[in-house]
DNA sequence: CGACAATTTGACTCAAGTCAACTAGGGTGG
DNA sequence: CCACCCTAGTTGACTTGAGTCAAATTGTCG
């Protein structure tokens, strides 16, 4: 927009983060055995994108498919739109995660991808990945792992959906988050949740109403204290057995 | 089991299908644009099994991951067993269908798969198929496509239970399978369900019960008519209007 | 022809949805 | 700095679609 201002505070951090070699979360979204030189031929066509605030989108359904993408900070959530134009969000995608691997051998997007708080991404143009695919053994296998990852995650929504009371759902979501902040060695027991009960309703498949009746059900039993968008999970395991289920780390 | 036992029928039906390139599936299940070597060379890798009865197994949940699979006739479904141990219904493969992409990055298959009556299946060694991928260009981006449309088919499916009344799922399944046979030059207004109500249920998320009963509400309805399997739909554009959507080609 | 499995139908129940009112945060602009 | 507004979240009262339980019917296969 305005070409003239002066270097922004994420431009600094930008450049805090330019290798993946640097980034703390490499271990997390290029988990792939290679060697220095591969991880430099991979590196050189990733794109780090300028920060996106809560509500800018990375991609709309509809548009062409061009890129995949890492998160790098932030929180994301993507949907796609029935039929009768409300949104049904697919997942929720926080940092060292991979997103917009649905559209992948369509021309276009079929989900939308968007910012739920201020975060950055990196960009990685997929006919480029599909190139090197062929060139580096290990590229090829980690992509199908990737697609066979989320068709494993979307299959245990499913499962949720289909078979899970409400408290169920969304004990198995606070026990996904938890996961996957243990994963990135935060907290798995205190968090922050960068959706909001709209949100986690959607995605579950319950109205707010039940969102909040729940969280407030789960508080009185001394299972989590929730406050506003603040989760302490209290007694892990109690919040494991409600799940009913070994949830993966995986997930949402 | 009996290494003795003469030509059995089913050899000889192997036999009439033998190669790729003779079966009339191959625009469905090989819709790769290669040339006629590429073409061959796919071939070679691709063994053709023995016909399964109905509740054979081709694969079960846990066992290595060695296969993808065609369905070269009859129907399978695919299924993931729950913590509590009953099945959940991921998918109904038909003819010229792919199944078992699911466990494809992963040590040993999540889902299992069943015939759900007689059928025959061709089984494709993935390591071959990730062999040759990286040699045949078109074949690598097919694979992605593949398990690409196997991500829209599942968050298809996730729409369905999370948003929509059962019967609105049981119009969509109908639909589904209608525009699937079509795509097969068969009858999509006549035909016979390979799968039971009970399988029907557990995939939509709905009891037997509801089935039977949606079933014959639509029936009343003059919208199918139904005579145990054998389905009928009268009328398209209202079963359409019911399923209260554009149901894809691809679904289950 | 039985025996068992699948399907249908009815009566009743309940978990989650709907509707509605109220409260708490989070900016914005005067 | 505060009044105001708007959105997000909570809570309560009521409704309902689908589940549960049970019994009758049909279909299938040895």
């Amino acid at each position: 927009m305005a070409p003239s201002v002066p270097a922004q505070p994420h431009t600094e951090l930008a450049r805090h983060e330019a290798h993946c070699e640097d980034c703390g979360l490499n271990l997390i979204c290029l988990p792939v055995a290679v060697d220095d030189d591969d991880l430099h031929r991979l590196e050189t066509i990733i794109e780090r994108g300028r920060p996106l605030q809560r509500g800018e989108h990375v991609f709309r359904s509809g548009t062409p498919f061009e890129s995949i993408y890492a998160v790098r900070s932030g929180a994301f959530k993507t949907y796609r739109l029935t039929p009768d134009g409300d949104e049904q969000i697919m997942g929720f995608h926080l940092p060292g995660e991979i997103f917009g691997l649905g559209g992948l051998g369509h021309e276009n997007h079929s989900n939308a991808a968007v910012a739920l708080e201020t975060s950055a991404v990196c960009e990685i143009p997929f006919d480029r990945v599909e190139a090197l695919a062929r060139e580096i053994p290990g590229l090829q296998r980690h992509m199908f792992q990737l697609l066979s990852k989320e068709i494993s995650e979307d299959e245990q929504l499913l499962v949720l959906l289909s078979k899970r009371s409400a408290e169920e759902r969304i004990a198995a979501l606070m026990l996904s988050l938890s996961a996957r902040l243990r994963r990135r060695h935060l907290s798995a027991t205190r968090f922050r949740l960068p959706m909001s009960r709209g949100d986690i309703g959607n995605y579950l498949g319950l109205v707010v109403e039940t969102v909040s009746r729940v969280l407030t059900r789960l508080q009185n039993q001394g299972v989590i204290e929730v406050e506003g968008k603040e989760i302490h999970i209290l007694e892990p395991e109690r919040l494991t057995a409600i799940a009913g289920t070994q949830v993966q780390s995986a997930g949402a």
